[in-house]
DNA sequence: TAATAGGGTGAACGATAGGTCACCTGCTCT
DNA sequence: AGAGCAGGTGACCTATCGTTCACCCTATTA
């Protein structure tokens, strides 16, 4: 109960900050959300730009317990049909987690205006996943998967081409269903494309 | 000189829309970027959202112009080689050109809130690329360039890394000649693998 | 030449923004 | 039991927001 509003501050503020922007959002309203006035949210920070920077240490936080961290690497597939089915389940969490969302549209908001938001972004939406695949395109040519090649540029075009599909859900929800068959059909061309196995 | 400034508060919407957003941007620097008071604004447009809508018709137009037409479509390259160069040339214009850089940012930051700058983003920075590239690929198959396969899918797989890559110039423009290069090296990454000409 | 209208000014409007402050309340600790 | 404090309230502050309005200037036109 000590920081427990604290942390509803940040869920709120994650909350109104990816739907209308820090310069957008009003400390009122995410006190209401929260069911307080607006000075109660100011005991516990000092500012709305503290709450900001109090977000994105977070969010950096959870992107690096969650993302990039080595033992959170996902096993190397030990098929092509296991590499579709691995891509499918991570695109499946990042698609429907609302919080990973939320963070998304944040930084998509932000990466202009702040540094660190901006930093995040590139990570969270290029460098990031391409890492995580070079590694496991690496394993997967060594156990003769995959044709032999250079492993980022494989991971480059192979995470960029659903990191967009990724984007087109937060941007018109309404198409995510769609979204996931192409990430899928595009998987399965990938492998046709790349793979070695039968 | 009738017109004149109506178009100038634009081309200042444009730029402070891009860089702080819709709901950053407040119409005294707007107007003082132009040297004027701001109810001289109010003279041309009638408010604020006024502005934005104009802006975003001028854009839909823009974007009509130059990207939708089929008469500006790019000719089939008669050569790989010459695939690399029509997309290096494409690139070159969309990641140097301060007017398409500002429209992507404002599309980038408005494209939650208004479902035209929504659609707009989807058609600017997946679809629209997407079509262009089809054709392109039809092509250059009918040619004997590319491997026969799916020409959707091969320009998905083209132009979404490509794009990738020009966000990353809009987010962080100091790796702007890195990314082109990595561009260069993608198109060529892509020939060898789905080419047919030596 | 007198009237008109487009385009610009500066003061002022109400609304709302972020932020402060005195006060209250209920829990914990001595 | 009393002190102290974390956490919440509501009134209030100032700055700034978008917007309006009366006024002015200047070029065009009847």
């Amino acid at each position: 109960m000590a920081n427990d509003t604290k942390e509803r501050i940040l869920d709120a503020a994650l909350e109104m900050f990816s739907q209308n922007g820090y310069a957008g959002t009003n400390i009122r309203e995410l006190s209401a959300s929260l069911g307080l006035v607006k000075s109660g949210v100011y005991k516990h920070y000092e500012s709305k730009e503290a709450i900001w920077n109090a977000l994105l240490d977070q969010m950096i936080a959870y992107y690096g317990e969650h993302f990039g961290s080595a033992e959170h690497l996902p096993p190397v597939p030990d098929s092509l049909e296991e590499l579709t089915l691995l891509t499918m389940h991570m695109v499946n969490i990042t698609i429907y987690d609302e919080k990973i969302i939320m963070m998304r549209k944040v930084l998509t908001l932000e990466q202009y205006r702040d540094v660190r938001a901006r930093e995040l972004a590139t990570k969270h939406f290029l460098t990031g996943l391409t890492e995580i695949f070079t590694r496991i395109f690496m394993g997967m040519m060594e156990k003769g998967l995959l044709r032999k090649d250079d492993p980022k540029m494989l991971a480059f075009a192979y995470t960029t081409p659903i990191s967009a599909l990724i984007h087109l859900c937060d941007r018109e929800p309404e198409k995510t269903e769609e979204a996931i068959k192409q990430v899928e059909a595009f998987s399965r061309h990938f492998i046709r494309v790349y793979g070695r196995g039968d």
